[in-house]
Order: structure tokens, then C-alpha cells, then sequence
DNA sequence: CAAGCATATTCCCGAAATAGCATATTCAAT
DNA sequence: ATTGAATATGCTATTTCGGGAATATGCTTG
């Protein structure tokens, strides 16, 4: 049962919601990206990302200075049912249109290679 | 977005989703009839009856000395799925089974009446 | 190797969640 | 009115969680 906890605990916070959403909606995603989006610490931001992996949630690969951070598509059922739901209701969030927003308008984002 | 906290951090206990697992598998239940499945302290089970409650995901009502929770069918369609998945991962666990199976056999259980 | 950017980690603190125990409340029956 | 069963609440101790600031690590380029 310590795997539902972890699960759920990973997803009651607005700043990995809004990650996880970001994620859904714009693919792979480093850190200075969600940094800019989030308009959130750089620090703060980095350990959120390292909640997200450790309960599997989220994938990271390594390109050149940049960690790129991506959905694990690779979960149980029960947890991309659970995901999808939590993703579809930041979706509806004023605050994540604007999160879109300033990672569209965000200069300087790194080039994007293809994953492997 | 401080809904979407609260409907995942009431998602984010053991005891809890236990709760909501019994109740999707077996409709209306009182606390003791809880307490019996769970093998836990009543004043326990009631506290965390209270948050599912209060984050709106189960309704309660009275019936005589009794009273009966379950699950809210009135909610976005993202808590549903939500919760739909929680129930899920809950359900395979081998602790669920054995709730269900204290549930079924305890003794005096409150007699059941229609819901309004 | 030095410098610079991107990312991760550590430390400390205040806020919030949880458990356990005792106690209060509510209802039914006598 | 009193008793007993069912449920809820209050209190305290403990733990966990999230934020902020500083710092460390890793990679790239010159």
C-alpha cells in the first residue's frame, strides 16, 4: 500500500501538477524550462522534478548541460487512469494557461534533439 | 488549485483509500463496519472518514444510531477518474482482500435501509 | 584547466499531517 | 432519566513536508 501513498502523495502539490501538466501538453521539458514557466526558484523546481521521479512518474535523460524531464508512459494502468485525471484538472486551471503561456514566450529554450 | 490538493492529498493515505476501496465494493458503510475491516481504533477511522468527507469525495448520512458513508458520485469528472484509479490500485492489493473478507464475516452489522 | 551555465543537493526552519488517548456528543431503549 | 452503543472531537507528541538560501556537481567551451 506504501506505492498508492507515494503515488498520491506525488501528486498533492500544485507545483508537480502544474509539472506533470506542462509535461502532457508540451512533451520534454528541462529544468530552466519549467524554472521559466512555473516562475518558480530553480532549486525548488529541481527537487519537485526529483518527487516525480522517484515515484515513476516522470522519466529524465541527460542532453549535453540539459536534463530533460518527460511522462513515464510506462506506469500500471491504475496509475495513468489516476494521472490523466489530475492532469485533465490542472488543465482546467487559469494559472496553467499561463504556465503554457510563458514557456511559449520563453527565450533562449534549448534546441531539442530526438530521444532515443 | 488548491482543489486539486486537496482531492490528491485525501487520496494520499492508506486508511483512506482503504476506505474508499470498501465502499466502491460494497456501496454504504457505517464507521464500525470500518473499524471491524480496517482493524483500526474507531476515533482513527473517523478522522480520516473526515477528511474524504470534507475534500467532498464521500457523502454520509444518519440512520438511527448509525452513520452510513459513501462515495460521492457528484464530482468532476476528473476526481472521478481519479479516484476510479485509486480504487483500482487499491483493489489488487492483498490488504484489500483481507478487509473485505473481516467485512463480510463481522457479526452485527446495522441493518440495512434504502438510501433517500 | 578555467569559466560559465544548468542542475542537484544540503541545511535549517516553520507549517501541516498523523497517531494515540481521553473525552464529548448523539441516539435508542429501558 | 439512565444506560449503552455508535460516532465525533480535543489534545499532545511525533513526523513529514515544503520553502529559502547557500553550495556542490556536471557538462561545455575556450
Amino acid at each position: 500500500m506504501d506505492y498508492q501513498r507515494t503515488i498520491f502523495s506525488a501528486l498533492a502539490d500544485p507545483i508537480r501538477l502544474r509539472c506533470l501538466a506542462l509535461m502532457a501538453n508540451a512533451g520534454e521539458l528541462c529544468v530552466c524550462e519549467f524554472t521559466h514557466a512555473l516562475d518558480a526558484p530553480q532549486p525548488k523546481v529541481s527537487k519537485h522534478l526529483a518527487v516525480l521521479r522517484e515515484a515513476g512518474l516522470v522519466g529524465d535523460r541527460r542532453d549535453a548541460q540539459w536534463v530533460l524531464y518527460s511522462l513515464n508512459r510506462d506506469v500500471p494502468d491504475w496509475v495513468a487512469e489516476a494521472v490523466a485525471g489530475a492532469v485533465k484538472g490542472v488543465a482546467g486551471e487559469p494559472l496553467h494557461r499561463e504556465d503554457v503561456r510563458r514557456l511559449e514566450t520563453m527565450t533562449g529554450r534549448p534546441p531539442r534533439h530526438r530521444a532515443a
